[in-house]
DNA sequence: CGACTTTGCACAATCGATGTTGCACATGAA
DNA sequence: TTCATGTGCAACATCGATTGTGCAAAGTCG
């Protein structure tokens, strides 16, 4: 710092050291070997620096070397699971990389989302990730037009390379496991049938599990009826509603229940809290995503765990060396047994 | 964008619109009016700006403006409902302010905090806030030798306003709470008292909690013993072993369970699944934070929930208006009884 | 000792936007 | 016609760092 108070500038600390602010650029960054700048001179500059608690102006160095040493990244809400681990395994990885991360949420806003992207172009990000993109197609747009690499993640875009979790087989995984569990009843009533709740069915990772839960039925021979399939939406009081709606239409609980989402499977304990204790005993539930709380409720649950993680190593690795065309990576989610703790790529969160 | 495939700047603007870059800066801004720029050059400039898909580069700008447009924020982890829920509501406001939110996390790691510090002020971000900070001492004083504004959240700080939960409040609450579902007995064996467990005894907010459990048992009449108070940090493992060891000790369940945080609550309940049914129908648990879904356990769960969204509204309030000298704000916890779905400031989350 | 290379650094242009200053022209009053 | 005032805009300096270029002084070789 400056005498003034201002934040000291390579001018300042030129005058210091008694040479120029292209020495002590050079003498402050790798340049100086190159540059051929004495070992003392830097030595001197990094010393005056360091007391002067120098700190590089990063819009004055990006301004001047069009880029910036941000990166960005788009997730539709901050306040869940999935997404935040997302969050925690990007920042790790751009922080590995010297970058600065930008995470932004557009609560599931295509315009929100535009605007985001134009922000992050303002700001010369060197490349951003869209997790579950609202408007793919206007994203690559955007993008090519401000000429910025990007990577689609948990739902492919056109225009650029994406990562996706399996979701097809994910669900059909849980499905089987979830029809293992289930008394075997050739004559089954509807009320022996197994049902998909949550999600919006136009959704890409929603379509591609309903998509897997239908053929591993089919595939046993019973088909699902348009009934069986409940794409309400996320919010957890519309899953509460609708499994209420289908527990009075049966008269009590499915003999399955695939959950699409955690915040579908809260609306469902709100409704399976007003039930009876003993009314779950018959009933085999799974949901797709982890928590770890979820796993302890009294009556067993399945799970399916999304490895974020992986998703986002695997961004970074397109970035990295982007694919000819477009290309499309697919991650297997992993089936967590009820009851069992998963503990993250950071240890034990917390 | 020019044909040469830059982005456009003020300069390709003004030579298509057959005018100067000041006068395109001007334009494009709320300048013109003062600077007596006519409405049709204007309207010219702002269609050509358009047509060009022109956007303003923040680098330029803030180094010209000596500020970014960005705020920061430092968080412990993503990864974790209490601050992610945080983060939620600092990109709300921060956008109502026409403000770049960047969130960084610091692994509850004293460097990495400063690093993040340095790297923002790097960028020349407009303001921070620090959410629990690891050495706040340290943060403030890279803040003021940089003239930055920060302010504490959820820990206070020197140098430096901050907004906190009231830890102590809301632990007497849960206390007492608990102390008044247990089954009272003046005769009580160790196993009939409550125990604290999870947390760093010298971290800000555990401190208050024990300090208010304190309080309450010693208003009771019966002040913990020391061994009542297992401060065993916040992994989950951690506390799946102490409460096994407990258990073990006590030969059951103790009568109360004040849980510090949702991962020890998770370590606790990995123990608990492997007790048979029935064994706590003696016991009562609080848990200090809020998961839907610990909610719904088959043993009811007395919850207390820290209002993010208030203490980030506080902490933007302060950044507005910063009060003369150290000013400490607290926000009062709620109480949410077992079975109960809290929906946040943004609707139904997900 | 002179020509030639190498070393070590300073100078100046540049990135894109902002804001101050100044200039040309128009309008109106004297 | 002449001076004063106002209007509309262009020119230029500036923010702080990077980078291409130039130029002395020191070192090398015949």
């Amino acid at each position: 710092m400056t005498s003034q108070g201002r934040k000291a500038t390579i001018f300042d600390i030129a005058k210091l050291a008694d040479s120029s602010p292209s020495t002590v650029s050079a003498a402050l960054s790798d340049a100086w070997k190159t540059r051929r700048i004495s070992q003392k001179k830097v030595d001197l500059i990094r010393r005056i620096a360091e007391e002067q608690g120098y700190s590089t102006n990063m819009q004055a160095r990006g301004l001047r070397q069009a880029r910036s040493g941000l990166v960005g990244m788009i997730i539709p809400v901050h306040d869940n699971r999935y997404f935040s681990s997302m969050s925690q395994s990007f920042e790790a990885f751009a922080r590995d990389r010297g970058l600065v991360p930008v995470i932004a949420s557009s609560m599931r806003d295509g315009e929100e989302e535009r605007r985001i992207v134009q922000t992050l172009i303002s700001y010369a990000v060197d490349y951003i990730f869209i997790a579950g993109a609202t408007d793919p197609g206007a994203i690559s747009e955007l993008c090519r037009a401000a000429n910025l690499r990007h990577v689609f993640v948990d739902l492919p875009g056109p225009g650029a390379p994406s990562v996706i979790s399996d979701n097809y087989h994910g669900a059909a995984t849980l499905t089987r496991t979830l029809l293992s569990h289930m008394r075997p009843d050739p004559d089954a009533p509807a009320r022996d049938r197994i049902y998909f709740i949550g999600g919006v069915a136009t959704d890409y990772a929603t379509a591609r599990r309903i998509e897997g839960f239908r053929h591993v039925l089919t595939e046993a021979g019973c088909p699902p009826q348009p009934e069986q399939i409940i794409a309400c939406g996320y919010p957890p009081r519309r899953s509460m509603k609708e499994i209420a709606a289908l527990c009075d239409r049966l008269g009590g609980l499915p003999a399955g229940l695939f959950v699409n989402s955690l915040t579908s499977f809260e609306g469902v304990l709100g409704h399976f809290v007003h039930l009876p204790p003993g009314s779950f005993d018959e009933t085999v539930v799974g949901c797709y995503d982890y928590d770890p709380f979820a796993a302890y409720l009294h009556f067993p649950v399945h799970m399916v765990r999304q490895d974020s993680h992986r998703l986002i190593e695997e961004a970074y690795r397109l970035i990295d060396t982007p694919p000819a065309g477009p290309f499309v990576k697919e991650v297997e989610p992993s089936l967590i047994p009820p009851r069992t703790i998963y503990a993250g790529p950071f240890g034990e969160h917390g």
